[in-house]
DNA sequence: CGATATTTTGAGACCTCTCAATGGTCGTGG
DNA sequence: CCACGACCATTGAGAGGTCTCAAAATATCG
């Protein structure tokens, strides 16, 4: 889940486990469409993300899907629900990840306090993203929640170019659809308005050019 | 914020206080309409509910409004993000709520490592339950999104009467919509359809018997 | 280069919203 | 005790936004 105004220290949350006493669990790296985790498995490890980007989502007898966040670095998942994950995580790049041994966060790590207290504060920064996230789903329109989600992804994953900023997209059109409560069809719509008012430039399908920040601020924000 | 499914001992998570080093902080009541605390605020407590029900949102300044979560006995309130309550809180009801300092929530109290815990599993507990309502905002039609909260109501504040169960609703047609992301004209008419269709019946505006659960349930998982 | 999957665009249906009017409830004051 | 007013809920009608279904355009991959 991202947090949608600035990110602080995001990579930095949790420290290395620093003690002699403490176990170091080696990196993970997955390949696209691998999955970290699926739903109802036993909860065994918590994540960092070191780098890459994931998807988290819920799927349904019926074929509907709610996509509950993308990962990007600096991010924590797998938090548990009654020793299970509630949802199923999937890589949608290359990525390395940090494991950590779900006990410590759940309570506190005696050889490495700071550790467990980074976990709490990252559950903390979660909720209250997903804050914001219920006010998209409850409140914005079809175009608000696109430019809402754009400028999220350019401030976690935007890079400088030339005057502008721009991104890959690591994620396609019917998981960002299923993200903001949306047909794949009006995300499509919701890009082409955005292009015709010349707020964005699509390079490709999944590079996004920022044209505009200042409208797409305002579009975003009018909620 | 509710769990969707059971919620396992939701009153006993929070040990009291029990170290003779651990002072306790005196038990809060509020009256109907109170504010807890409001957006923008410093973080000072987290709370858990002992008894009543409260509203958490999220105001705009068009007007706009967003109901993050509803509270009845046994949850956790006062969640902090960078020091600030992230939104506001009022009581609906009269309310008991037992304070404790941020700081046992953020970090173990050597003093009191199970309550430490508790609150640490009460967020995670959180987070799966919004998990569930993005499912809700994201997927469901109206009826749907109302039967999951009636649903939802009848398991968090239910009371067998005969052979039915009936409950009272703490908060006006328009905190429903907020919460559900409808109007309050929409929420009202997925009412009168549940009573049309005799799987509720209203007993004055505030009062609701649940006349069919296995049909309301039905309806409420169709995603 | 061809085959497949994804994205975009179009048209019409459907659901929810908005605006407006009616109905109900509750509290106050006559 | 009733009348009145204020507020909230319900109902109706029409507008608007999003969805569904379908087809065309584009991208991806062998």
């Amino acid at each position: 889940m991202y947090i949608t105004l600035d990110h602080p220290g995001c990579d930095a949350i949790l420290p290395q486990p620093s003690s002699k006493y403490t176990r170091k669990i080696s990196e993970l790296t997955l390949q696209p469409d691998a999955n970290l985790f699926r739903q109802g498995d036993p909860a065994s490890h918590v994540y960092q993300v070191k780098s890459g980007a994931l998807r988290l989502s819920r799927y349904f007898e019926d074929g509907r899907r709610q996509v509950i966040s993308f990962s990007f670095p600096g991010d924590v998942i797998g938090y548990p629900f009654e020793g299970e994950y509630s949802a199923s995580c999937r890589a949608l790049t290359p990525c390395r990840l940090q494991p950590y041994r779900m006990q410590q966060l759940i309570s506190p790590d005696s050889d490495d306090p700071a550790l467990h207290e980074g976990f709490v504060k990252a559950a903390m920064r979660e909720i209250a993203a997903m804050h914001d996230h219920f006010v998209l789903l409850g409140q914005k329109t079809a175009v608000e929640r696109l430019t809402a989600f754009l400028m999220v992804l350019a401030s976690r994953i935007g890079e400088p170019m030339g005057q502008y900023t721009q991104f890959n997209l690591p994620m396609c059109r019917a998981d960002i659809a299923d993200y903001l409560g949306l047909s794949t069809e009006t995300v499509s719509r919701a890009f082409s308005q955005l292009r015709r008012d010349k707020v964005i430039a699509l390079d490709g399908i999944l590079t996004v050019v920022v044209l505009d920040p200042d409208t797409l601020h305002r579009m975003a924000e009018s909620v």
